[in-house]
DNA sequence: CGTTGGCTTGAACTCTCTCAATACGGGTGG
DNA sequence: CCACCCGTATTGAGAGAGTTCAAGCCAACG
């Protein structure tokens, strides 16, 4: 733990060194951008971790683009990916002065980092940041009440369909078809499932003509939103 | 849902009614009372609802005896209780204006309430209140993100030394004796198990000289902390 | 064109569930 | 004070959903 602790640290004020002066582009305008101008861009490859668990919770992360996973580990490996954020979404503030969980880059990613300490005296100043922030947290709780749900109580079936009919809205709310940024691995660690019965489920999906796959399995196309709505449960 | 609605809405004025103008006695002092002074005192019987899955969110309650469990339930009945609330826990705070889960007694509880609107003003004016609410959600939140790995990724042996060393903790931070509040189906409930597996579980570890039962299966006396430590994994 | 990483498929196994019977305990009424 | 009852907990036997282990597949890439 030591020493991924430290060695998460040693990479992050290298990140901002490469990057140093750049003025970072600013991102698609929301109602919480006013919360996010100034942060320090940065790049996370692929599998590299944004935070470690133990790390000093200094910054809180906003995505400009990519996917990032957080999850925690098990002595013996056993993982558990708590959620997937996707751009525009806010994470690393669910923790007191230590993060509680790792997050590592899905795929290739571009975060705002804020300092924690300069950000609570922004919270301190304005009771309308706050109550954004609070918000967010709020919304982070409900969604880990749903999916509580879904871990305890549904079936692989259910898991599965609830898991791609989230990730249709929150990938492409219009459209039916949309790429999975994460591998089966990930949606496994997420659903309380392993990579087999994901699997399985998808291609039996498939052959029930609820959904079809292409490009390795990571494009999705909905054929029958109604048919997975029923076994959302 | 309607129905459920109204008749907790309509039966939550009567409470108010009933205790009026009664002076609530005053709780425990602790460091957050200052949020908590002021608030209604409302009795709730056993097995009754605090509030419902769809009812307007204008209260945030404290409990101050008893325990409450907040669950949400399938359309086919299946039920997952997301958390136990003990004395001195706060819970009802929603980012909605609505609740989107259920909160019952599981045994005769007293909480304090409080109006949302009042509340909300009251954090405008002290961030100091802020901050503190904040911490409780944030604390929540990470509950929350242990309770999945122990939903997605542990045994039902796992999952009830968990249960039996963090609700030691709760009810008696200092002794290996307890009472558990709660029956088995809200145990079950909780870890995503049946009450027969929690059952056998229990039996088990009874067997392996790991606890002992009393008064119905609901005392619980640990024997082998260590023991149970290393199921917890 | 061989290697690699990720995905799918198959067959056997097992943990947990389901269904059903039995036991326990606290409260009530005779 | 005992007998009965009802809700709750335990125990048993059988079934099943999901896992495990192992092999095969496919596309990307050097």
């Amino acid at each position: 733990m030591q020493t991924i602790t430290v060695s998460t640290n040693a990479k992050f004020p290298a990140a901002l060194a490469l990057r140093g002066l750049a003025v970072p582009p600013r991102p698609q305008t929301q109602p919480d951008d006013a919360l996010f101008s100034g942060g320090v861009r940065r790049s996370v490859a692929k599998g590299e971790e944004v935070f470690a668990d133990g790390d000093a919770a200094d910054y809180i992360y906003k995505i400009v683009s990519g996917t990032v996973r957080s999850c925690k580990l098990l002595n013996d490996g056993r993982r558990q990916i708590d959620a997937f954020h996707l751009a525009g979404d806010i994470f690393g503030l669910e923790s007191t002065a230590e993060h509680r969980l790792t997050a590592e880059a899905v795929d290739d990613v571009v975060v705002l980092a804020f300092r924690r300490c300069r950000f609570d005296s922004l919270v301190q100043d304005s009771p309308a940041l706050s109550h954004q922030l609070m918000t967010s947290v709020i919304a982070s709780l409900e969604r880990a009440h749903d999916h509580m749900v879904l871990l305890g109580r549904k079936t692989a079936q259910e898991k599965i369909a609830s898991f791609l009919l989230g990730m249709a809205n929150r990938l492409a709310p219009k459209a039916d078809r949309f790429d999975l940024p994460m591998q089966r691995a990930d949606i496994a660690d997420h659903l309380g499932l392993t990579i087999e019965t994901v699997s399985r489920v998808l291609t039996q999906m498939m052959r029930d003509g609820l959904i079809k796959l292409a490009a390795a399995g990571r494009t999705i196309v909905l054929q029958n939103r109604m048919g997975l709505q029923e076994l959302n449960a």
